[in-house]
DNA sequence: GTTAAAAATGTTTACACTAACACTCCTTCG
DNA sequence: CGAAGGAGTGTTAGTGTAAACATTTTTAAC
């Protein structure tokens, strides 16, 4: 029906309502004094026209642009997602959107290649999930100048800007749920990352087990998919060291693990207690209900998000951190150790077993 | 060390090289002919003032953006992020940003709010995964005329250009499964939504066991996530209808069928055969390893891109269909009906799951 | 009814960039 | 040796909007 092909602009509306171009500015912005009449008319032509302000044109002459820049690891993993989803809601409740821009594999030169997409983009201010040195986080700090920037996987302590997540703290529950329990023979399941971060998750469990006199009597590595976990624990089970407690890094390796587990007959609490990472919306429903530690990546993000926001209203302020310590939930796949079923379960255990692998 | 807050524009780098604008954005883009001393001068400033082309003028001057625009339901659900994950990356290799905009409801007008959204930001193409009526893709069609849209969620033949993937046919090979296996008292954890889009899920259910004269016997909702599969089958075992087979429209849900099955000590696949949908990472290493429908997101989010950036190019061309064939991936949760257990293995889980829950 | 203030609206310019065109050199050819 | 052509570079105008300032109109006060 529109002879135009191209989009509404300030002027046309403008035309159609006989005023000019910045009385309509005034109009759709809400701000400024218009005479009531005035604003219906234009009112009426945007409705007419379908006009849409054009938020480029908007960026160039505020210097603004009402969007933020997520630079994350792949966005197809748990926290990322879940992240994403948080920090959206947030900037889309503020009128900001969210440019996101995955940062395509470890180390400081892809996530200086996202973010200097970003910065290309005019984002007002940077959100960055990578995982990160302290010196590479302040690398990528000095290189937008200009733009804030909050850091969500970077080790306390940084002198950058950061929400996080407490990841010692939770995987020293952790730790300490297994060893009071009674559990001395503890194995592994570890994120992946060749550097050990300080407050990093391995980093809590062996600190706790330390303090004990203890250390880990084994340990794998896994990338955090469940594929990989159950590898690990194979691994784990094939070098025959025993163990009665396995700590593993997040919830779909674990998944993987009691596969593992279940497939050489080890029971769970029974013969190994486990815990999780994370508590995945799945981690309450597995077989047994997992005990993990809970990480609520979406707050995170609005977190996250906030705090980035407060940044931009305000004057620059010394570098901060939020963090949010994790909570232990205790479920049922973990208990004292050495309380082996009575003969009567084992055997009813074994039946089941041989019942299942027959079909 | 820079006196200059503001990021430098070509201008600066111009003045710096001692040549015009034109020259240095003639360099940056490395379109029009310069003399190699020239060229190097203009590099050499550039790198020297951490110079980064403004896309917002870009943009404005071009009169495209280089950007995408994805409007999806909650990326934290398996399928977004995992189309996002592929979209971002196909994206990222041919110069494009992602903008992602969430469709936080169901129905046209969450859609039609994330669109406008994009279409503000200029984005030079959309990809839209929202479940829409044909008509309502019309409607969000007619909203950006002149931007290209690609749907992900739509009823084949909608008069939209579309990335598919036909749910409809998948859902058919499920339940040709349990046919052949001998299964007629089949029950449905069935999608969200209230209308029965055509080519859904549900649909190939229906329609399968409908070819032989067959329904569900029961059916119940779910809105995707683990718990919901939880209390749907909850539900379901609650109204005392038996069945021996078990439709459920997503892997997560699947996973809370599987424990509330588990609870009332009915084994899967003995009492009860199920089946899932997508193929999670997860999917091959629950207990039982599940029967499933694998989708390929990350594939799907690709080929979408492919698709637009083909409109992006070309002249219009007549909508078209780009249609996946999932395909079934036989695991262990399911089996012939009636082949129930001896009587002592049902004691035997009994006994353990008595043991289980104690602990 | 004048005057001052306030309200309403218009004009100019800047934002950073690109497209289109214009101009200056130098070759090269007849 | 002059013209044609091309390589290299500069100039001008346009992209859609908002800020700052300028102007006109209305209202209020005396």
């Amino acid at each position: 029906m529109q002879p135009k092909r191209k989009a509404a602009t300030l002027a046309d509306v403008a035309l159609l309502a006989g005023v000019s171009q910045q009385t309509v500015s005034r109009v759709v912005n809400g701000q400024g004094r218009v005479a009531a009449r005035t604003r219906s008319r234009v009112t009426e032509a945007t409705a007419q026209l379908n006009y849409v302000p054009n938020r480029l044109a908007q960026g160039l002459a505020r210097q603004r642009t009402q969007s933020v820049g997520f630079a994350t690891n792949d966005i197809s993993l748990h926290a990322p997602s879940q992240l994403a989803s948080g920090i959206e809601r947030a900037a889309r409740e503020t009128g900001y959107s969210l440019i996101v821009s995955i940062v395509y594999d470890y180390g400081l030169e892809p996530v200086s290649q996202a973010v200097r997409t970003l910065r290309e983009r005019q984002v007002d201010g940077l959100l960055i999930n990578a995982s990160l040195s302290g010196e590479d986080a302040a690398r990528v700090r000095e290189q937008v100048p200009d733009v804030p920037c909050v850091f969500l996987d970077v080790p306390q302590g940084s002198g950058v800007h950061a929400a996080l997540l407490d990841q010692y703290h939770g995987a020293a529950l952790a730790a300490e749920h297994l060893l009071q329990l009674g559990h001395t023979r503890i194995a592994f399941i570890r994120e992946p990352g060749d550097a050990v971060a300080e407050h990093s998750r391995l980093q809590g469990w062996r600190d706790v087990l330390a303090s004990r006199g203890l250390e880990a009597v084994a340990q794998q590595e896994g990338d955090w998919s469940a594929a990989s976990g159950y590898l690990a624990a194979t691994r784990l089970l094939a070098t025959g060291i025993p163990f009665t407690g396995l700590l593993v890094a997040n919830d779909q390796m674990t998944l993987g693990a009691l596969r593992a587990l279940w497939e050489r007959g080890l029971r769970v609490p029974t013969n190994v207690s486990v815990i999780g990472y994370d508590d995945t919306a799945e981690s309450a429903l597995l077989i047994p209900p997992l005990t993990t530690v809970r990480q609520d990546f979406p707050t995170l993000g609005q977190r996250a998000f906030h705090h980035l926001k407060a940044l931009l209203a305000g004057p620059p302020e010394p570098e901060q951190l939020t963090v949010t310590r994790p909570e232990l939930i205790v479920r049922a796949s973990t208990a004292p150790p050495g309380n082996d079923q009575p003969d009567r379960v084992r055997e009813a255990l074994k039946t089941l077993n041989e019942a299942w692998l027959r079909q």
